[in-house]
DNA sequence: GTTTACTATGCAATATATTGCATATCAATG
DNA sequence: CATTGATATGCAATATATTGCATAGTAAAC
């Protein structure tokens, strides 16, 4: 249930509709837990029967009509409690690890385009999180509680993304020493 | 369809029971890919309906028999095909950085003690990484190229759970600024 | 003026994962 | 000799996630 209490934090600070909350979770909360906009939607629902989110439908212009959703007191008091919940012990699920233990000649170059790839990537997603930090996180101590709680969050993805960087460096490096055999 | 691949890696080297595979998934390749017995042993169903997994029951003495699997010719053809398929974007959801968004006065206490948890147990878990590094894995540019696929993933779990820890001192020593408030 | 892109929400089917329970043998503990 | 723990496999129900598709309005590009 983990899922309704990512979108019931997300609408503290500001009330959003199943669209916008999908945007956001492309960035920010996002960066620590995805979902796609069909799980959203289900999930909003669930969320707003239970009374834990009031909704609003509303008109604009130029656009189709959205329906905006905030967070009840009732679902304030649940996310609060919530936190003190059990962590159930993280996934951890990767596709290029299960391949790496699949290494051979036959997919080295493969594995490495992927490797290369996968760097690529987070170069990019780590110049959005430099970019965040400097400019709302620059002097952490200074910040108030919750938003000491969001900038660590922040630091353990620059700093998990650096570590992959260079993971990606050794890896690359190990991986050009072996022989690649053309299928 | 990643599990029965991770399953299908798992057996590359031994024929397994599922419940010898469930063993192995809380350890190795488990590191990077969890699993149920329950979900074990249904994949298992699935992939030797596919024929990519044999089956043959072992009858024990002292214990229940067993039946163990082993990957077939078209099995290993698949696998090393799936190596080069695209690897969906990986996942990364972890309530602990859910609930660090919603950190205040009231569950700082509680937060920083998840985060000793965590510390604690990859501190067990780096443990167990590097007794394994030294044993099997001292000098990586000596090992056949497939253990050096197997190398690469154990380093990037090394690298990342000391960056872990860095970080969980980094935010126990921000958490210890903020003035706990009793419930 | 037709295509493409963005906003906005949703259904249905399938795939994957989790939780709780059930069964059965044997060894060791108390 | 009753309980606990390890070995060994499984069903059923629910929860969660993914994939593909559907709809519909407007704006901008070509």
């Amino acid at each position: 249930m983990a899922l309704g209490h990512a979108i019931m934090t997300a609408l503290l600070e500001d009330d959003l509709s199943g669209y916008e909350l999908a945007k956001d979770f492309e960035t920010s909360l996002g960066f620590f837990w995805q979902a796609s906009h069909q799980q959203i939607y289900q999930e909003l629902r669930k969320l707003s029967g239970k009374h834990w989110l009031s909704k609003r439908e509303v008109t604009q212009r130029g656009k189709p009509n959205k329906i905006v959703y905030g967070i009840t007191k009732a679902g304030r008091e649940a996310l609060a409690q919530w936190v003190f919940s059990t962590t159930r012990t993280q996934t951890a699920k990767d596709d290029l690890l299960v391949k790496l233990y699949n290494l051979g000649p036959g997919n080295v170059a493969h594995l490495a385009g992927e490797i290369t790839a996968r760097r690529e990537e987070m170069m990019q997603r780590l110049y959005l999180y430099e970019k965040i930090r400097r400019r709302h996180y620059a002097a952490p101590e200074l910040l108030p509680t919750r938003r000491k709680g969001v900038y660590l969050a922040l630091a353990l993805g620059i700093h998990q993304g650096e570590q992959f960087l260079a993971w990606c460096d050794e890896a690359l490096d190990l991986l050009s020493t072996i022989e690649s055999q053309g299928l």
